[in-house]
DNA sequence: ATTGAAATAGTCGCAAC
DNA sequence: GTTGCGACTATTTCAAT
C-alpha cells in the first residue's frame, strides 16, 4: 500500500558492523552524497572497498541513503503523537500492522509503560488528522487513546549515534 | 555541543517548493545517491538545473541527504519516549534548549495535550538511559515525567510525504 | 534560472591477490 | 574481502541566453 519498499519490517536481522563500516556510515551521515573516492581517501582504503561496503550496507538494509524534507522548512504540517492502550497485545499487533502500511504514519513502536503502542502521524491539514483519528478510534480493542498535537518541532535527528565521542552527561 | 550542524533550529523559515523541486525530492527520497543526470532524464530538464535545484534545497536546509542506520539492524538499543509536564513554558523552553544539544536526544517537540514536551532518546545501554533520566528529573520546573521504553520499532519513516498519491483512508 | 559544452573527477566492471 | 586499472559515466565550471 505504501510507496516505500517494505524494507523495514518487524524482523530485526542483526548485521555486524566493523570499525570501517562505522566510519563509512559516519561520513555518509554527514553527507550522503560524499564521493566514494573522498571517503576512501579519508579512511585510507581503496575506492572499490568503500563501494563494496556501501553496497553491502545498503543491500542488507543496515543503512539507507535518502533525501529528507525538513518539516520546519515546509508549510504547516499537522503532526500528532498518539498513545494507544489495547485490550491485549494481539489486538495491538493487528492495529500496528495496519498502521505501518499507511504513508501518513511515520513511526510505530511497541512500548513498555502506561500504554502499549506509540504512533506518529503527519497530515497536511487538521482535517486529514481528524479523519485518521476517527477511523482509528472506531477500531475494536482500544482501551485508551491519548493524542498530542505537535506545536513546534525543535529537533528531529532521524538517526542513532553509534558511539558518541562526547560525554553523555546532562548538566545545565 | 552536538557533532551535527545546528541546521535544524527553532526557526521555521518557510521555503516554497515548486513542482520540479517536489519531483526531485521524491526521486532523491527513493535513492539519495541517484545521479543528477538520471534525475534530469526522468524529469526532462538539464542536469545543471537539477544540480542547481538540489544545491539550493540543501543549502537552505529544506532537505538533507544522509545515510541513516536502520535501528532494527543494529544491536540492542535502549530507546525511550519521554513526556514532560512543566510548571510553565519558559522552563519548558529552557529544558528543551538543553536537550536539543545532546546527541542522544533524537526528537524534541512542544506539544498540546496532557503534557508540554515530548522527547525521544537513544542509548546503547539501559545504564546510559538511567543516567539521562536521573539528570533530567533533577531539573527544576518538571511537574510530571512519564517514560515509556521502546520494546520493538515497527516503523521509522523519518520523513514526510508531500503529496500522497494513495488514498489516506484507514479501513481494515 | 536554465542551458550546452569542455575539462575534471567519480563510478563501474573485472581480473588478480 | 581487498585492490588497481581501464572504460565508462557523472560532475563541475563557465560562458551564453
Amino acid at each position: 500500500m505504501s510507496d516505500e519498499p517494505a524494507s523495514q519490517g518487524v524482523e530485526g536481522a542483526q548485521s555486524n558492523l566493523d570499525e570501517l563500516d562505522i566510519e563509512i556510515v559516519q561520513l555518509l551521515h554527514k553527507d550522503g552524497r560524499m564521493p566514494f573516492t573522498e571517503i576512501a581517501k579519508q579512511l585510507g582504503v581503496s575506492e572499490a572497498t568503500i563501494r563494496n561496503r556501501v553496497q553491502r550496507l545498503t543491500n542488507s538494509g543496515a543503512i539507507t541513503i535518502q533525501a529528507y524534507l525538513n518539516p520546519n522548512k515546509l508549510g504547516f504540517r499537522s503532526i500528532a503523537l498518539i498513545e494507544l492502550k489495547m485490550v491485549n497485545l494481539e489486538r495491538a499487533q493487528a492495529i500496528a500492522s495496519e498502521l505501518v502500511e499507511q504513508d501518513s504514519v511515520s513511526y510505530v513502536a511497541f512500548v513498555a509503560g502506561s500504554y502499549d503502542l506509540f504512533v506518529e502521524v503527519t497530515y497536511d491539514t487538521n482535517e486529514g488528522l481528524l479523519d485518521f483519528l476517527t477511523a482509528l478510534r472506531a477500531k475494536p480493542g482500544i482501551i485508551n487513546c491519548e493524542t498530542a498535537t505537535v506545536l513546534k518541532l525543535l529537533k528531529t535527528q532521524y538517526s542513532f549515534q553509534i558511539r558518541s565521542t562526547k560525554s553523555s552527561s546532562f548538566s545545565s
